[in-house]
RNA sequence: GCUCCUGUAGUUCAAUGGAUAGAACAAAUCUCUCCUAAAGAUUAGAUACGAGUUCGAUUCUCGUCGGGAGUACCA
């Protein structure tokens, strides 16, 4: 039993035998006493009050008194501040939890059972015709921590990713190739997959855009107002048109087609693969929309069938979610294809096919807010059980300094580019610094990775996924601060430390039993550490990496104060000496399992 | 217009309804005989505005004003 349950459950006997109420343990307020009072533990007694009919002081004072009577193994002394009953914890009760820590390998952390709740996470949900960049980063970032946490709160978890692998981008690409692709391909370009599919998806727009140029000149020569000969430019370029007809030949399975979009998607997908694996990603299932949007139709079929949906005159489809605040939404329009909510109502029931999800969670962008609003209604009405309480998980976008990310005038962040940048940034820094360590090259640059994806991870997680961030790729690399490689630097001392130690022939107890006075900084270490099992429980419950991530920075500062004031193999108290290396090796495994729930991995020298 | 999100130091970010709102960067001043100075110490600086609920509000509710997104037979 943990410090809190045992105060918790002493204050709620005490509030029993004092004042004869009976409190829910959620009624107990526990908290860390402010650094201005004494004390290790608060207990705020306003919510009491009433039943004493008290003033908060006599009522803390009370409660006081009991606790120290009736939990003297744990509480050894009080001390009152308006209605703030201060408890200071006797120091056998936080070795204790300091044995307890260490003997946990993945503190904090719940094994999911069989009985365990099924969770899906969708996310990275990437188009095919051009490589990831910042966003995407931002969104698989977010997607695979929340993995990562959610399981680690003792969930199943089934990572998912919807490929967007259909529709007029990838034919806009295609044609491209086919203009003026010269029959380049990966190999004899030399480039990767993504990119170059990318390279002529903007082949494409640029030609695309001079056609409509010259055909809007075209038409205001013929008199038509400027407005109206772009817009029918827009629409008449012969290039938009040979898309649309690709397309539609798509559509109808055309053999060659189909064979281009075949070859052209895996070239897309090695390179992805490649990104992923970089980013540390990966999924259990991917999804296709080329294999979903058909079912999507066939469930939509079903609801009009029920009555659930309208057909209007036209023949489109459409859902009256004017009941729920909502406007009317377009599901199949009149020529019967299908829109993006048909894909993923198609989506949704292949899925629950081959999983039994009792929960599923959307990472996507906050410009989809409204969609999932839709699409959470729509797919209780068409009977999925989790379908009400589906979580969009939304995030913010990412700005840069200078603005916001257009792909038109180049100010998009690529995502390979910007890992290399990183972790070169990285080494160029670890070369300057490095004096006395000799490092091999090969070590060095497996560092660099590590420290300079774990600087550009952290950068990206600490920040609330629901607000717009401010991507500034100068201060991301600087490593001071509340950075990753802040931490890892902390974590990497702390191994330094423990080899030397074993160098000396020092062994680490698996338990401490021996007799030390511990500090303040000692004991807020201690508390500190045990913070980690309520700060995941909190990001499992919020859904928040960034929680995990202020974890990780706040204890490794609340070391890194403690590493400067305490030379730890210098010191000559051999108890003190052990239990200080005990404490330090907590932290660092704790920080490591922190920051792996981020998916940022620790050099173990740096 | 309507809907959703958001507003905290110069900047980037924190704060289960709790005490005097925390950090970091930038600025100023110190500190390397010592397990990694990518460090530490000190100083200065913020809840957009107005009501309401409460013993107590950055947090919850309602207005006002800023910022973002959505409101397509685009995905």
């Amino acid at each position: 039993m943990t410090i809190e349950q045992k105060i918790i459950d002493a204050v709620i006997d005490g509030v029993r035998a004092l004042y004869g109420a009976e409190l829910q343990p959620a009624q107990v307020q526990l908290q860390k006493t402010k650094k201005e009072f004494e004390g290790n533990l608060t207990v705020v007694v306003f919510p009491f009050v009433k039943m004493a009919r008290k003033s908060p002081e006599a009522t803390a004072t009370e409660l006081g008194e009991y606790l120290k009577n009736n939990a003297a193994d744990v509480v050894a002394a009080y001390n009152v501040v308006k209605g703030f009953l201060n408890l200071v914890i006797s120091q056998q009760a936080w070795i204790a939890l300091l044995n307890d820590i260490n003997k946990e390998e993945k503190f904090g952390f719940i094994e999911p059972t069989d009985d365990s709740p099924l969770v899906m996470i969708e996310y990275s949900s990437p188009n095919t015709n051009k490589p990831l960049h910042l966003g995407h980063m931002r969104n698989n970032l977010l997607g695979s921590s929340l993995a990562r946490i959610v399981e680690a709160n003792g969930n199943k978890v089934v990572k998912t990713n919807i490929v967007n692998d259909r529709g007029i981008h990838i034919c806009k690409s295609m044609i491209a190739w086919q203009k003026w692709g010269d029959g380049a391909t990966p190999e004899s370009t030399g480039i990767k997959g993504d990119h170059l599919i990318g390279d002529f998806y903007v082949a494409f727009d640029k030609h695309y855009r001079e056609e409509c140029r010259q055909l809007a000149e075209q038409f205001m020569a013929e008199g038509m107002n400027e407005e109206a000969a772009k817009e029918r430019a827009k629409q008449e370029a012969p290039l938009i048109k040979e898309a649309h007809e690709m397309l539609v030949k798509w559509e109808q399975n055309d053999p060659e087609v189909r064979s281009l979009w075949k070859m052209m998607n895996e070239w897309v997908y090695a390179g992805f693969d490649e990104t992923y694996k970089r980013m540390g990603v990966s999924f259990d299932k991917i999804y296709y929309e080329s294999d979903t949007y058909l079912e999507g139709k066939e469930k939509v079929m079903e609801g009009l069938e029920k009555g659930l949906f309208y057909r209007r005159d036209d023949g489109s489809v459409w859902a009256n979610l004017e009941a729920e605040g909502l406007d009317e939404k377009l599901l199949l329009r009149s020529d019967g294809t299908s829109v993006y909510m048909t894909q993923d109502i198609g989506t949704a029931k292949l899925r629950f096919q081959d999983y039994p999800i009792d929960k599923m969670i959307y990472v996507v962008g906050n410009e989809q807010n409204y969609h999932f609003q839709v699409l959470s209604i729509l797919l209780d009405k068409l009977g999925f059980k989790w379908g009400k309480d589906l979580v969009h998980f939304s995030y913010g976008m990412v700005e840069l300094p200078n603005g916001k990310m257009k792909s038109r005038e180049g100010t998009v962040v690529d995502s390979d580019e910007l890992m290399d940048q990183m972790v070169n940034d990285a080494f160029e820094a670890s070369k300057e610094r490095t004096k006395q360590v000799d490092i091999p090259d090969d070590e060095a640059r497996d560092i660099a990775e590590k420290v300079g994806m774990g600087a550009l991870k952290y950068f990206i997680l600490k920040v609330d996924a629901r607000k717009n961030m401010l991507f500034n790729p100068e201060e991301s690399i600087d490593f001071n601060g509340n950075t990753g490689p802040f931490i890892q630097y902390t974590y990497a001392r702390i191994k330094s430390i423990l080899r030397k130690a074993q160098e000396a022939g020092i062994n680490i107890p698996e338990s401490f039993e021996g007799e030390v006075e511990l500090s303040e900084k000692e004991v807020e270490l201690i508390q500190k550490l045990n913070g980690f099992t309520t700060a995941l429980r909190q990001a499992g419950q919020d859904y928040s990496p960034s929680g995990i991530a202020n974890y990780c920075y706040e204890l490794t500062k609340e070391y890194n104060q403690f590493y400067h004031d305490f030379y730890i193999l210098s010191e000559t108290d051999e108890q003190k000496k052990l239990f200080r290396l005990l404490l330090s090796k907590n932290v660092a495994k704790v920080a490591q399992l922190g920051m792996g729930l981020l998916g940022i991995q620790m050099p173990e020298r740096m």
